[in-house]
RNA sequence: GGCCCCGUAGUGUAGCGGUUUAACACGCCACCCUGUCACGGUGGAGACCGUCGGUUCGAAUCCGAUCGGGGUCGCCA
């Protein structure tokens, strides 16, 4: 070892020993007839004192810069009386020195290393190297470590094994776009790199593992985004003999357990975690991955305006639409410039407008009047009316409703991306407040009006529920499935399902999503012929471990805390992947490029 | 693929048609400094304003294209 002890780590205690320690040049304070040093390592930072007596070494410091790589020999001395520092953890004492070695000089770096400064994204990922070497990365890749750590014993305390599965796969016509590998040996042939493990861990539980789990690297070529990467991580989880409740407790005993060993800091809003089904989840939030550190929650009005002359909602009630809307407590004050930015952000959301309802005053509701109410509505209705669906949404007077109206799914989107909106900018969402929620029934197909054909929502081997078999047929988009989401803060954490475990029941679905037998029996007849050997019922889940250690760090975006994570279209800065390669490796791999005509 | 935002010393920003020799902070370099810890002091270097084209007497500034980064919708079972 190069070293004795580690900086970070010295104490009181381990004054008048001698030490050899290591470490980067945190940064220097040259007093001219006496030097400072903050020595950083893998522990922290300890200052070391480089004397002018001590001839050699004092020299060595003069020239000696940030991020200069140093061996010191030295005596840890007790800090005189009001200098020691707080801010370290080993600031009640440092070391002098007696003897250094300069074991690599640096660059200045591109940016400040000893600093939490903003950088430009590009320069960060360029000398990512750099990046993590800032104490804030490099905690979160340690956080990240810890969870995985967590995991793994969580998991192997319950007698789990952790399989690997294949890299290489089949390419399947559902879901994301498939990252396609040539195959040398079988020419013209691909892989495709796996989206999930999904039918190895079904394969594994026909195979009697019973409980199996992976830390799984996955694959999709899609757009990014701040929560999307290329290549991503996932906890993945199959168990046999189990219903969704088995699973939801296990879901929430992870968590719950995780977060106490690595979170302390945060705070459960519930546990057990709140359940919505997918309907209530839309209904009162008007999203499948509701924020509910926040109330604002979403109330129908129709009722209440059934009858009225008023032309917009009169239109939307008579098309078979609602008027949905939600309380904003306290912003009944908000000025006309805000509400018209509301406004824009509806539309922006596809509405064709927002109504807006002001309450002034305090208190309750009770003897509004016309001087009371503040909204571009205001002529056709009365302050009774008023006050009644201000009822119906819990608002008092110094309130401000916002109202929908359309379509259930227009209205759910709009009120959705307002509520986030007010929780934003009303500050509702605590930062330390960790809300979970499961959202379950998840309608089983959606229609894609671009292919005109029936999707599945989750994926094709999630199990409809039994009973709603029978009307897969007439009414595919009344089929609820067994899946299941974990949610917290408004992110989709994980999520899950009941699989299918019999061949006729797989076929129904494949036959529903316009599969035909052909292909299905090319795409997917290992799965439909291993469900024929006695495959026992099964579910399982899938987490984004980015996300979970995201969230666990407080940071928005996954990149970081992946160490060395592509950019916006897909690029490594660093290396410069992807890139061309010769024509000798294409010709081995049978591929001829054909670019496209603007390339 | 659509829409939006951003590219100015190493970093972060200002400047948004003409006294700009492009400013400020941090960083960097030199000198001074024996108790600092975001050390301090003095001085200095460092940017053809992403690229190409256009408008103009004059462009970092206006317009167009392009490249790169980011956001968002589509997409992501």
């Amino acid at each position: 070892m190069l070293r004795t002890h580690l900086g970070g780590d010295l104490r009181a205690e381990h004054a008048g020993q001698t030490v050899v320690l290591a470490g980067w040049v945190n940064r220097r304070r040259d007093h001219g007839g006496l030097a400072f040093i903050d020595l950083r390592d893998s522990s922290g930072l300890v200052q070391v004192v480089f004397h002018p007596e001590q001839g050699d070494a004092f020299k060595v410091a003069e020239d000696v810069r940030n991020e200069y790589v140093l061996r010191v020999w030295g005596e840890v001395a007790l800090r005189r009386d009001g200098s020691q520092n707080a801010d370290l953890s080993s600031g009640a004492i440092e070391v002098i020195v007696s003897q250094v070695e300069v074991l690599n000089s640096s660059e200045t770096p591109p940016f400040p290393i000893n600093q939490d400064t903003t950088v430009d994204e590009l320069t960060r990922l360029r000398y990512r190297y750099l990046d993590l070497r800032r104490e804030r990365m490099t905690e979160n890749l340690r956080m990240r470590h810890r969870i995985v750590k967590f995991i793994r014993d969580y998991f192997d305390d319950l007698d789990f094994a952790e399989v690997e599965t294949p890299v290489l796969n089949l390419a399947t016509p559902e879901g994301a776009r498939d990252y396609l590998v040539p195959s040398r040996v079988h020419p013209g042939n691909f892989y495709a790199l796996p989206q999930s493990p999904q039918q190895w861990k079904q394969l594994l539980m026909v195979a009697g593992l019973e409980r199996y789990f992976q830390i799984a690297r996955c694959y999709r070529d899609e757009d990014l985004r701040a929560d999307r990467q290329p290549e991503f991580t996932q906890l993945d989880v199959e168990m046999s003999f189990v219903d969704e409740q088995d699973i939801l407790e296990m879901l929430e005993d992870l968590y719950t357990k995780m977060i106490a060993a690595v979170g302390p800091q945060f705070t459960l809003q519930s546990s057990p975690f709140p359940r919505f089904t997918y309907p209530e989840a839309m209904e009162r939030y008007g999203s499948d991955k509701p924020d509910i550190r926040y109330d604002l929650e979403i109330h129908d009005l129709t009722p209440l305006i059934r009858g009225t002359d008023f032309a917009v909602f009169k239109n939307v009630i008579e098309g078979g639409g609602r008027i949905r809307g939600f309380s904003v407590p306290g912003a009944g004050e908000t000025p006309r410039r805000q509400l018209d930015a509301l406004i824009e952000v509806a539309r922006e959301a596809g509405a064709q407008g927002l109504v807006t309802v002001a309450f002034g005053g305090e208190g309750s509701l009770t003897g509004l009047t016309t001087d009371d109410v503040r909204s571009p509505v205001a002529r056709f209705f009365t302050p009774e009316q008023f006050a009644e669906w201000g009822a119906a949404c819990g608002a008092s007077r110094g309130d401000l409703l916002l109202i929908a109206a359309g379509r259930d799914a227009l209205t759910s989107r709009v009120l959705d991306v307002l509520r986030r909106r007010m929780a934003e900018e009303h500050s509702l969402a605590d930062e330390q407040t960790l809300a979970f929620c499961f959202v379950t029934e998840f309608p089983m197909f959606e229609w894609d009006a671009q292919d005109n054909k029936w999707n599945a929502v989750h994926h094709l081997f999630t199990s409809p529920f039994e009973e709603d078999f029978a009307i897969m047929g007439e009414q595919p988009e009344a089929v609820r499935s067994r899946a299941y989401d974990l949610v917290c803060n408004g992110w989709e954490i994980g999520g899950g399902s009941i699989r299918i475990h019999r061949p006729e029941k797989l076929m129904q679905v494949l036959g529903r999503l316009g599969i035909e037998r052909e292909e299905a029996t090319q795409k997917f007849g290992h799965m439909l012929e291993a469900f024929t050997y006695g495959a026992p019922p099964h579910g399982g889940f899938a987490c984004g471990l980015d996300r979970t250690v995201a969230m666990l760090v407080g940071e928005r975006d996954i990149r970081e805390v992946i160490a060395f994570p592509k950019t916006k279209s897909a690029s490594d800065m660093m290396t410069g992947a992807p890139a061309p390669v010769s024509g000798a490796q294409l010709n081995e791999a049978h591929i001829a490029v054909a670019l496209p005509p603007s390339v």
